[in-house]
DNA sequence: GTTACTGCAAAGCTTTTGCATCCCT
DNA sequence: AGGGATGCAAAAGCTTTGCAGTAAC
């Protein structure tokens, strides 16, 4: 927690719960998912601290931004290199911890530098299979 | 043009002039953009109309839905398999089209049945590059 | 005491929807 | 003629923003 200070960041209660219910939280969370559940806490809650929370993680590289949801944004806690998983049906997704080795060839490459890459995987999870 | 009737889908002018700016488009473009574009043919073109088509067009399987930009979405009616480069800063988005042997371990695969995957490469593009 | 954060409400965007009219087939 | 498509406007959903009051430091 000590880490949130030296940047500067107040450590309010709300933002206390909104970093309890991401640490370790393995869901993929949206802005209202964290609301709906802080808000059981405090339910004066707004989604201005939301996103004023969120907006300061991201910019501290605690939190990732993923665009794997065409409907609303979600976040994930973890930061470390990692792929998902996603179910077409019910849309759960769950983290993929390996490393691929995988390039953009020279000529497709069409001259950009390289940062990273991040593979979505699409497939049936096993509850909806047997539906 | 013939196979759009075949599914009972009418073929009106405004129709056609979407289907005639997103034939051969490699810029992913998204609803406004295709909104835009065609309206200075139609300046009565509605968004109602846009999004009928791009449903339709969705559900023939000729129109994919990309969740590659956070701030709305983009359709690329490229359908056959392919990646994508994102530039990010300017978010310039360039096609790769090359296939890539990857999958899940079993182990970690949960029990999916796999049906697809879908890479986002990251990098700076030439021009972001000389800025 | 400062400075940042909170809560509220309003606004901004993107996308969806209802409905009367229109026009492709 | 019939049924889908269009245009308009309103509504819905997610995210951002302005501001006065509040609380962390």
């Amino acid at each position: 927690m000590e880490k949130y200070r030296e940047l500067g960041l107040k450590l309010t209660p709300q933002r206390l719960a909104i970093l309890e219910f991401l640490d370790g939280n393995k869901d993929h969370p949206s802005a209202d998912s964290i609301f709906q559940d802080v808000k059981k806490k405090y339910p004066m809650m707004s989604f201005a601290t939301v996103y004023n929370t969120i907006e300061a993680l991201k910019k501290k590289g605690d939190l990732l931004e993923l665009t794997i949801d065409p409907e609303r944004r979600r976040y994930d806690p973890e930061t470390s290199l990692h792929h998902h998983l996603i179910c077409v049906e019910c849309k759960k997704i769950v983290d993929v911890y390996r490393k691929f080795s995988i390039s953009v060839p020279d000529e497709i490459g069409d001259g950009f530098d390289l940062t990273g890459n991040h593979i979505e995987f699409y497939g049936v999870c096993p509850e909806c299979k047997s539906n």
